[in-house]
DNA sequence: ATTAAATTTCAGAAAAGTCAGAAATTAAAG
DNA sequence: CTTTAATTTCTGACTTTTCTGAAATTTAAT
């Protein structure tokens, strides 16, 4: 498959920023072209069009689907495996944002209670840096209610909800106007 | 310095989240360790308490105050610089999110804006990738704009706006009740 | 100015990550 | 059951990143 210009420049692009997130080049670059298609690619056009190799391109995809944003279709009468991803950028946006919490935050919440807990008898610990602990965890638990809602949204309410930011600061914001840009 | 274990545990866990992140370990638990500490730290006490070398910790440390999360103080009576960050992990959050946004959001929406604008007069360009291309933009858009917000609430706003997700669902999540799990 | 301490730069070693091609496996067709 | 196509696994080469130790530079004190 021969890619435009442009779609081109997406692509790599979308690989590029992978790297910046601890994503596989390729991976990104294959998500990216899954997108952009307008139907389901076998392995070989992905081979093709983005010129790595076949091995390559099956490790990928096998990653993209242990992640939930590739899915395997077949197409009538030919016996390869096609793969496609979400149309919709909020939808892979939700499903990213879950396997993150997933991999990351929850092994991370873990982590915290276990140093909170054994904060408490740690005799070699101040009792700043107790505290501090015990805000790490309290933040991680705050951000991993906001991820459990955020999946719930539909994307037009997520939608609606960005640009209503503003709004809701000015709601919220009234109690705590102090700047509290001082450290230590 | 001696770390308790406790305190090991948490700066080696956040080095592996550093890396899972697309940052460097060693730059991770720097700033973990400089967190927890009492007190600001110089260079010498980072190298003996996580055993790195002296240049490391010097390249790190200049990471870090590029990011704006570290910064050089002096105690009276030495001229080694000490280093130290954020005390509340609110603020941490606040300027790593706005930093991200800088460095990796804000170049992907030029290219974005650039492939949207391209794709305007790519005959190679189908009418449904040139809707995901403007879909995408869309979305980063929003993510631009609830990053901005984001950065102006102060940390006990941004706390409650968390916890209030589910009753905000409720009043926004009313018009679209479509599952819209379906793909292609 | 000279000396000494502190810090940074730099070049190369070590480690990690990425990737291609060959070999092995699996699955389908005849 | 055999043949062939499709896919996956594995090994080693290559690339990039990370990290160290030495040298160079900067900064401060005498």
């Amino acid at each position: 498959m021969q890619l435009s210009p442009t779609a081109q420049r997406f692509v790599l692009h979308w690989g590029e920023m992978g790297t910046r997130w601890g994503v596989n080049r390729t991976v990104a670059q294959i998500h990216a072209l899954l997108f952009l298609a307008d139907r389901p690619l076998n392995a070989d056009e992905i081979v093709e069009t983005l010129g790595v190799a076949r091995s390559n391109v099956s490790v990928s995809l096998k990653e993209l689907q242990g992640w939930g944003l590739v899915r395997v279709v077949h197409v009538m009468g030919d016996r390869r495996d096609h793969f496609q991803t979400f149309e919709d950028v909020w939808d892979i946006f939700r499903v990213v944002v879950e396997e993150r919490k997933r991999r990351e935050i929850d092994p991370t919440l873990t982590v915290l209670r276990d140093c909170t807990l054994e904060a408490e008898s740690d005799p070699m610990l101040s009792d700043s840096a107790r505290r501090k602990l015990q805000m790490s965890l309290d933040f991680m638990e705050s951000m991993a209610e906001g991820y459990d809602e955020l999946k719930r949204l539909p994307p037009a309410t997520l939608m609606r909800l960005l640009h209503f930011g503003s709004k809701v600061q000015r709601w919220f914001g009234r109690k705590d106007e102090a700047p509290d840009n001082e450290r230590k």
